[in-house]
RNA sequence: GAGAGAGUAGCACAAUGGCAGUGCACUAGACUGUGGAUCUAGCUGUUGCGGGUUCAAGUCCCGUCUCUCUCCCCA
């Protein structure tokens, strides 16, 4: 009778190899996020229940992992007449890292009033895993709260937008729309206020079902044939010939990336960026700056159709400004004005965005702004405004294009000893290569000497120091490059120096 | 939550309803202070699980579990 020793469907063991990509990628993540004044965070995996219902919407409530009462409490709880799901639980893992910032941000007392933290963590969503998606994943938030300025969107954006270039993805646009516009425009469309959810959710697909498939969803939803064709008409962007940009087909796409498999992967994955990689984004942005104006160009067809809607003033009139900041930031270039855009969490209220990038199926990060959230944990409101990566599946993009070059991790050495030589012997020689900064493994038990160095090779360990009698009693160590074959025996601070050596030239 | 496909050794895969195999990996030896190549030998199985049809089931049927893909939804 063996378990099933897989781990749970959606979540993943990490193996050595598995972690030192995530680790590389996620030390990225940290130096841009901190380069951008950003201070890290982090919150329990689970949180009270009522911290997180009802902040996502529905469909986030449904798929919330809910842990049982405890013990007694549990008991009591399943005798109670009429007892449903919702009276067994009152704890919930975190669903995102947004809902836990807004508790923290209200319950904590001495925070600066501009409070900019990072926080890379797991998630979890009892959600039906697919490719790039888990039922445990990380995310990669930036968060600014305290403010309503344009620059707070402009300077997580641009993070955002930082982290991939120096990941080398530059194939990606960041997807701008705002709750209030959308919320006009479907109000200008003629669909009654009831209906605004379920119109969000049906032209959220627009750009993967096309638009017959909205037409159909909104026939199947309930939505009235000519409101929502009005909808549409709307919200559909006229194709780039008819708008006076001057730019080329979009998205904008380098020519470092265009055309690139797997196999010529390593260009664009060290760091700090090569030159090259450099004029590769400068000429990127330059091309993508003229697209500028075709993102103010859409603001005032959208504004010429909302003419008769006050209330879309103050929207559009925020993606103009924030279009005029961010030209100044990372984001400028990447920022398209996609009135489609609608976003599944509950909580945003101002501009929303949404990274895509050809190379996945779906998106890459998201954020908004939620001036409303923290206020629902404390009596006053404090504005507040985020960027998400979707961690696993960056991981997946740099995967598919080779991006991660070669990351190293593990022993430097492996120190192989003969049955001659005592293993207290063996560890204080082991001491002394780590005193010098050497990672060190001991082969544990003594086999014939070529069986050690076929264990170092298996664990991709280039260098072995040799301890044998002869050895341990000239007070000297035999050290050897696996890859070269090269051999020598040296006076113990002569082979610490030569591992050093062999060890930094990789 | 809906639909489709797949589960055979650690891994990759074979086997017309008729003896469960091949490659890689692993272990040992050729080679007792020197690995990678080669050769030789060896090890690896409740064919996901439970039932049914059959003289006979890895193979056909039913159920179930798991995984993959598509949809839904999302990061």
């Amino acid at each position: 009778m063996s378990i099933n020793t897989s781990p749970p469907s959606g979540t993943r063991d990490f193996l050595p190899a598995d972690l030192a990509r995530r680790r590389h990628l996620e030390g990225v993540i940290r130096r841009v996020y901190e380069s951008f004044g950003f201070v890290a965070l982090e919150t329990p995996a689970f949180e009270n229940l009522s911290t997180l219902l009802g902040k996502y919407g529905d469909e986030g409530d449904q798929l919330l992992f809910r842990l049982l009462h405890r013990r007694d409490k549990l008991a009591r709880a399943l005798q109670e007449p009429g007892v449903g799901e919702k009276d067994l639980a009152d704890l919930g893992l975190r669903y995102d890292l947004t809902v836990p910032l807004a508790r923290v941000i209200a319950n904590a007392k001495d925070l600066p009033r501009f409070f900019k933290r990072y926080q890379i963590q797991p998630v979890w969503r009892a959600d039906r895993p697919g490719k790039g998606r888990y039922r445990e994943f990380w995310q990669c938030d930036i968060d600014i709260t305290g403010t309503t300025s344009l620059v707070a969107e402009a300077e997580v954006c641009g993070a955002v937008v930082r982290v991939f270039e120096e990941l080398g993805v530059r194939d990606i646009t960041i997807a701008l729309n705002h709750r209030q516009l959308l919320r006009c425009l479907i109000q200008a469309a003629g669909l009654p206020p009831a209906q605004e959810e379920t119109a969000l959710v049906a032209i959220d697909k627009l750009d993967k079902i096309g638009l017959d498939g909205v037409r159909k969803e909104f026939t199947t939803r309930g939505i009235e044939a000519t409101a929502g064709e009005r909808l549409l008409t709307l919200i559909t962007r006229p194709p780039e010939g008819s708008s006076p940009s001057p730019a080329g087909p979009r998205p904008p796409t380098s020519p470092a990336i265009e055309g690139k498999g797997p196999a010529d992967g390593e260009a664009g994955a060290q760091l700090p960026p090569t030159a090259d990689h450099r004029a590769a984004t400068a000429d990127h942005r330059a091309a993508a700056r003229a697209d500028h104006r075709a993102e103010v160009a859409e603001l005032d067809r959208l504004a010429g159709l909302l003419a008769d809607v006050p209330e879309a003033a103050g929207p559009l009139a925020q993606l103009r400004e924030l279009l005029d900041i961010a030209a100044g930031s990372a984001a400028g270039p990447y920022l398209r004005i996609d009135a489609t855009l609608a976003r599944g969490l509950g909580y945003y209220t101002g501009p929303i965005f949404e990274i895509r990038s050809p190379a996945f199926r779906g998106s890459l990060g998201g954020g908004g702004r939620y001036d409303g959230l923290i206020g629902m944990f404390k009596g006053t409101a404090i504005p507040a405004v985020g960027f998400s990566i979707g961690f696993e599946r960056l991981l997946l993009v740099m995967e598919e294009r080779g991006l991660f070059g070669s990351v190293s991790w593990g022993p430097d050495v492996l120190l192989c000893r003969f049955p001659d030589v005592a293993p207290a012997d063996a560890l204080r020689t082991a001491s002394a290569l780590r005193q010098a900064g050497l990672k060190v493994e001991v082969f544990p038990e003594t086999p014939k000497i070529g069986k050690q160095f076929a264990y170092a090779e298996s664990i991709k360990v280039k260098l072995a120091a040799i301890l044998g009698a002869t050895e341990a009693q000239e007070g000297k160590l035999s050290v050897k490059h696996l890859g070269t074959g090269e051999q020598l025996t040296l006076p113990l601070a002569a082979a610490i120096a030569r591992l050093r050596e062999w060890s930094k030239a990789g």
